[in-house]
DNA sequence: TAAAAATACTCCATAGGTATTTTAT
DNA sequence: ATAAAATACCTATGGAGTATTTTTA
């Protein structure tokens, strides 16, 4: 379980929709479409429920997004006590 | 900056020796030595003062393994909320 | 029937390894 | 003189992309 998926994961919460939580995320849909799903493997249990125009949360993802709001709060406050950062935005 | 990592960090802070840390994290000392230089750079800041026989913090080291250790509490407590997790010990 | 998600590949970046050299007491 | 760390080089895993098929309401 990586930082860089628990933001993934936090996307698709966030636009209930993983094509659009891809483009937000500056990544395709298939690649984000498949660490879902290898997060889901990694937990053994179903995060999200996908349907035809929305993809929502299922308990244990609800459970999941609360926790990674914490740790990823906590790993970007970390990151800002210290001098790099110097961004990324894609494009 | 990836959990992994953290981990790594964390061992070394440990150990205070890099060459011990990665037997305890069944990984090679090159590996290990390239991925705090890895850290160090992307931090912008020297994390370690390596001597002959031991290898200690900075203070940018000491406020690292303080967060550090934070975020992997949580995301270990995270972890076990979950089904899986079939562990893994080396060999 | 049409968005959304999943699959089937391909590629490449980087985590990791082995062998060796350099550094710090 | 000697542990410890760094460097050089190589390998392999898996993250990411394109093209396409399969779902789901």
């Amino acid at each position: 379980m990586e930082f860089r998926v628990l933001t993934y994961f936090l996307a698709v919460a966030r636009e209930e929709n993983i094509s659009r939580a891809a483009e937000a995320l500056c990544i395709t849909q298939p690649t984000l479409s498949r660490q879902l799903a290898e997060l889901e493997d990694e937990l053994g249990i179903k995060l999200l429920e996908r349907g035809k125009r929305k993809t929502v949360l299922t308990d244990a993802g609800r459970l999941l997004r609360q926790r990674a709001e914490e740790i990823t709060a906590l790993t970007e406050r970390t990151q800002q006590e210290f001098p790099a950062d110097w961004g990324c935005d894609c494009r």
